[in-house]
RNA sequence: AGAGAGGUGGCAGAGUGGUCGAAUGCGACGGAUUCGAAAUCCGUUAUACCGGCAACGGUAUCGGGGGUUCGAAUCCCCCCCUCUCUGCCA
């Protein structure tokens, strides 16, 4: 779920603090390919920033279309200056070598006058680089045809709908009731020790939550996604790689001391793992998962709906990653999708499957399929994954790429997706399976829990 | 955390101011040889940007940033990382 829908979040453009790790000149390079779709494919990319309602998206593109005719011509003059002064250096050289010193002297002027011009473009180019990166960073990936012209979450397409709702008796309660009833998730308890959204897990509680965890890692791994244990805590680089940073700062913890940032998805992990890399075609497609705990701070989005474990700040998830080339990757996220449904289905929970609207996707994603499961207490479909395709709006970034036939270097896609994130579907199965008894859990989990009913 | 050593192309490893984008070896790729293979021999083998239809040319990059110099992989400063020893520790 990274690049969340943040529309309006993602309007303050923050430089990143310039002093640890200042952003790499690489991300220059990885603009430029941008620039080619920008440049190429104008009136697609104009229909695409509408259909997301960005409302800035003529003026900004043609600024940026503006600004790159001004830095090739400056990239050019700077390369001409650099090339004659080289030239010259060589001269020099061989003069000095030669025991000619006046001779030596009088290049020396000229060079002077060219180190000048160089220093006056190399700043212009600087500074046009960072005005057109400010802008590139500023516009949203390309929504894919299929991306209904939405503005809000009512216009979500639901795509498919599966399962049956429970009819609840009388005395159902939410799942904020059950887990105390229970006592296997204690708000109380994380409060004391830390804070708000920071439950504690007790007994059968913990234990369903490593049932899950393993639950979908097997499933994972039949799947064919190997297996990663990643850092929970990333550098700035990584932020970038993934589109974190600089638009989500404040949704992250940070570690100012270590300028280290706590993930908000493995997405971050998982895919900077492949930052910066050239992958071999038979490497392809790379399908990675992994678990890891996930932190959000979730700066002001607290009120009346995030009651329980529908938002917390620490949560578990399985995320599903995968990197392929361009033109399998819209196979690969019908599979992905595939994955996710069927794991929903094994658990037994009411589901549908939504197609987010331009004006709901996230900044980064060309294709979104939200997976929403039926809280049947709340009376309310809760959002427990989210399946992307970035295209190369990560890769750009990440200097992710393989080689073509023709041995020319092209981007890969990007993809990802929770498979699935384990405090909603706690709530759901809590809910959902009610009993006199106790809490009935799909059979597909006993033999990972070790029981099959939530009792006292 | 303290002391020392070091970061060079896919890997190993030279290079301490002047055609160095970088010797050499390995690996990989293409070719020759072979019935085929091994071995051997020849050649190719980084990335990005700019210009060009292209061939090709130019520029930049030797951990990152800044400085000295006509000229820096080589000298100076700052930062990051790795290794060894000591300390601490799950």
């Amino acid at each position: 779920m990274p690049g969340r829908r943040s529309p309006r979040a993602r309007a303050a453009l923050k430089r990143p603090a310039m002093c640890a790790a200042p952003r790499p000149a690489s991300t220059f390079a990885a603009v430029m390919l941008q620039l080619s779709v920008l440049k190429e494919q104008t009136a697609r990319v104009l229909a695409g920033l509408a259909k997301r309602h960005f409302k800035t998206a003529e003026a900004d593109v043609q600024a940026v279309l503006d600004l790159d005719q001004r830095r090739r011509a400056l990239q050019t003059a700077h390369d001409q200056a650099q090339a004659e002064a080289n030239e010259l250096a060589r001269q020099i050289g061989g003069l000095m070598k030669s025991g000619q010193r006046a001779e030596a002297d009088a290049l020396k002027a000229r060079t002077a006058e060219l180190k000048a011009t160089i220093k006056t473009h190399a700043d212009e180019l600087a500074a046009v680089e960072q005005q057109q990166n400010e802008l590139l960073y500023k516009i949203p990936n390309i929504p894919h045809e299929s991306v209904p012209a939405g503005r809000s979450a009512q216009d979500n397409e639901v795509v498919r709908e599966g399962g049956t709702k429970p009819t609840l008796g009388p005395d159902a309660q939410p799942h904020w009731e059950l887990i105390k009833q229970y006592d296997i998730i204690d708000f109380e308890l994380g409060n004391k020790i830390t804070g708000a959204g920071f439950p504690v897990y007790k007994g059968q509680g913990a234990r369903l939550q490593r049932a899950l965890i393993n639950f979908f890692l097997d499933q994972a791994r039949d799947a064919g996604y190997y297996e990663v244990q990643p850092p929970v805590l990333v550098n700035e680089a990584s932020g970038y790689g993934t589109g974190q940073l600089p638009d989500k700062e404040g949704q992250m913890y940070h570690d100012a001391q270590d300028n280290l940032y706590l993930i908000p998805t493995a997405e971050v992990p998982i895919t900077n793992l492949y930052r910066d890399e050239i992958i071999a075609l038979d490497k392809l497609p790379i399908k990675n998962a992994g678990y890891t705990p996930c932190f959000r701070r979730e700066a002001g989005s607290w009120g009346a709906d995030v009651r329980g474990l529908n938002r917390l700040h620490q949560f578990d998830k399985v995320e599903i990653v995968q990197i392929t080339q361009p033109e399998n990757s819209y196979a690969a996220l019908e599979q992905m999708q595939a994955h996710v449904e069927h794991l929903l289905q094994q658990l037994e929970l009411p589901y549908r499957i939504l197609r987010l609207c331009g004006g709901d996707m996230g900044f980064t994603s060309a294709l979104t399929y939200d997976f929403e499961v039926w809280s049947a207490a709340q009376g309310r479909w809760l959002e427990v994954s989210s399946v992307s395709n970035f295209e190369t709006f990560q890769a750009n970034r990440l200097k992710c790429r393989y080689r073509a036939e023709g041995g020319k270097t092209q981007l890969l896609h990007t993809l990802n997706g929770s498979a699935l994130a384990l405090p909603r579907i706690v709530a759901a199965l809590l809910e959902n399976n009610q009993s006199a008894e106790g809490i009935r859990l799909p059979a597909v989990l006993h033999s990972y829990c070790g029981f099959g009913l939530i009792t006292n």
